[in-house]
DNA sequence: TTATCATGAAACTTTTCAAGTTACATGTAT
DNA sequence: ATACATGTAACTTGAAAAGTTTCATGATAA
């Protein structure tokens, strides 16, 4: 099952972004992320919908931060990316008058949402400017 | 990306297997989740294989319980299936040696391995008795 | 022993969606 | 005008479960 890497990648993308303060092009993302601009386009166009970056055309034109990282959490950027299911785990719906079928769903479904639930409590906990502070700021002085 | 509904099917077969008692063909297995026999037997392999069924072949053949349902775990089910990763979410690795990926990843991945933890400590809680006992039995007392 | 039933398993095709790609239109600064 | 950068549509690719086809193997029944 192919796995969805965009929240890492555009994560990746966001702290970078914040570190280089000036417009950064969908090239020059791309290269962070190894991948090819309009598949940066495709997750940032998400992020720009949901007001947490800008972006321009044309010459000196690129991506923007619209708010500082302090301001935004994992949550948040789970959210712009669209609220798909977490899980590999599906359900199956071929019998749903069948009542051991419904027992077993409804038993699977209960674990799955206090996990999902715990999982976006701790993204809401944790705002992109804690992302490895440490690490990073320690790094940066170095560069 | 698809789902893996193998979890919850092979869960269905299985409370299925306990009130049927005698011997059930894959056949029959397969109609009760609507697929065909080679998938259910693609599945329930890997049951055999934690020694949880037993098949035979030949007439009167099938597979049955190798225990109770009361000695098998939610838990114990998932990881006979393998214990494959149930997020849909992926960490972006193209580029291990940056401070900045390494801080997002070990971040997304603190709160994965979280709620990772959370849901098969549920699931080791949960015996196969237990899936809906109180629905089933009373549906099966009308049949 | 022969026919039938059932599993065992190899070798495919299909499905699904993020990811990747190609191509071109639109807008902006020099 | 020209070069730069985004915007977006329309496609192809990749990976893993699911589905399918086919045949071998073993066990029961007649």
């Amino acid at each position: 099952m192919r796995k969805d890497s965009r929240l890492s990648r555009v994560l990746h993308i966001l702290v970078h972004l914040q570190a280089i303060e000036r417009p950064v092009t969908s090239e020059q993302m791309a290269e962070m992320i190894s991948t090819n601009p309009v598949v940066v386009r495709r997750t940032m166009a998400l992020l720009r919908k949901a007001n947490y970056v800008t972006s321009t055309k044309g010459h000196h034109g690129g991506w923007k931060l619209a708010k500082p990282l302090a301001d935004i959490t994992l949550l948040d950027i789970h959210h712009a990316l669209g609220d798909g299911s977490i899980f590999t785990i599906g359900l199956s719906d071929e019998h749903t008058q069948c009542v051991i079928e419904q027992a077993v769903n409804e038993a699977l479904n209960d674990v799955m949402n206090e996990a999902e639930a715990l999982m976006l409590k701790r993204f809401g906990q944790i705002t992109l400017d804690k992302l490895g502070a440490d690490k990073i700021s320690s790094y940066l002085k170095e560069h």
